[in-house]
DNA sequence: AATAGTATGGAATGAACATTCCAGAAAATA
DNA sequence: TATTTTCTGGAATGTTCATTCCATACTATT
């Protein structure tokens, strides 16, 4: 029907959010927008507005979708600490396997665009406050079963935990070299104990 | 003597790298950086050659001087163990005493210019190569006074606190908070065991 | 004074940038 | 067929960008 859009929203801001992810938000160009979105300029500026606009909806939307994947990962693994190890696991598996160097929008975000913009800003650390929660909460829940160490201060644990899973991203996006990576994967096993 | 610059090289570099590390590389104009920098468009191109190369000189030069400053602390600190601690105490402080939210230049540089500029990647990697060398030297010195545990590897645990270094310096970017930052170094600790 | 090296900043270049406007095509209704 | 809505992409706007060129001026030598 003629009052209907011609174009899957959700999949123009998904390849959207691709070419933020891969190229940040200076480097990605209204053309690139346009060309990987399939759109045209009119199309595109009735329906997202502007380039920032878009930008920080598509942030929004992976800082969702990287929480949902968190919760999908806690309920489909039974033990607590095994779920914590097999994000860092899948954060590896993916480093290596992908030749696109993403790493991490939020990181990605975090560095570029947070520091100067208040939005953008909001949405990144509300996201690594997301991870961080969702860290201990399995942490605490690990101890309840005896899987962790009782002393460990299950928020303390779990922020290191978050700085640990953003470097392994930092390291991702640049030199993701597999010895370096899996050490750390090691070494998060280590610190749970 | 005429043949002689009249501004300091070194210093107009170093204004550079303040900008560039503040900014990063898209975000920063040239006017920006003849501003800070206190010289001419002429002077500049003269001595400089462009804006991309000034990059990668002031990120080389940021690289030179953590490691300086790493083989500083080395020499200084007797313990290797309150070594390896005192870079992080040392992140910790820097974050929550600037109100700039730096971070790190070589983050920064990892995330934002070295997936798409080889030269700067090299530097990046050799950058944190550097690091995980410089903690690796120091829990290998720990051990042998027995200060850390014999059965840790020294070269996996040295990834791992360069993963959780650059978390940290991730977080003192976007959203720095004195507990979840501290809460890293306490686990840092704990991951030296 | 003449010279040679340095500084500056205005002017110009040419490209890329995000954004606005609009005319025309397509499509599904009534 | 007429209407309505959405699509497209060319054209234009106005800004900003890095860079080059150059006329001018300063300064310390010979």
């Amino acid at each position: 029907m003629p009052w209907e859009k011609k174009f899957d929203i959700d999949e123009s801001l998904e390849k959207a959010k691709q070419i933020f992810w891969r190229k940040g938000y200076e480097a990605t160009s209204m053309q690139d927008l346009l060309t990987e979105m399939g759109i045209g300029r009119g199309s595109f500026y009735d329906t997202f507005k502007s380039k920032h606009d878009i930008y920080l909806r598509v942030l929004k939307k992976y800082g969702e979708q990287n929480r949902e994947s968190l919760f999908r990962i806690a309920r489909q693994i039974e033990s607590p600490r095994a779920a914590i190890l097999y994000v860092f696991e899948q954060t590896i598996v993916n480093a290596l396997q992908t030749d696109s160097q993403q790493g991490c929008f939020l990181a990605n975000a975090a560095l570029e665009v947070a520091p100067f913009d208040e939005e953008a800003g909001r949405i990144v650390e509300e996201s690594f406050s997301e991870i961080r929660q969702f860290f201990r909460m399995l942490v605490s829940e690990a101890q309840a079963l005896g899987e962790i160490d009782e002393k460990q201060e299950p928020s303390e644990l779990a922020s290191a935990l978050l700085s640990l899973l953003l470097g392994l991203k930092v390291l991702a996006r640049s030199a993701p070299r597999k010895e370096v990576l899996e050490a750390s994967l090691k070494q998060a096993d280590n610190l749970i104990g």
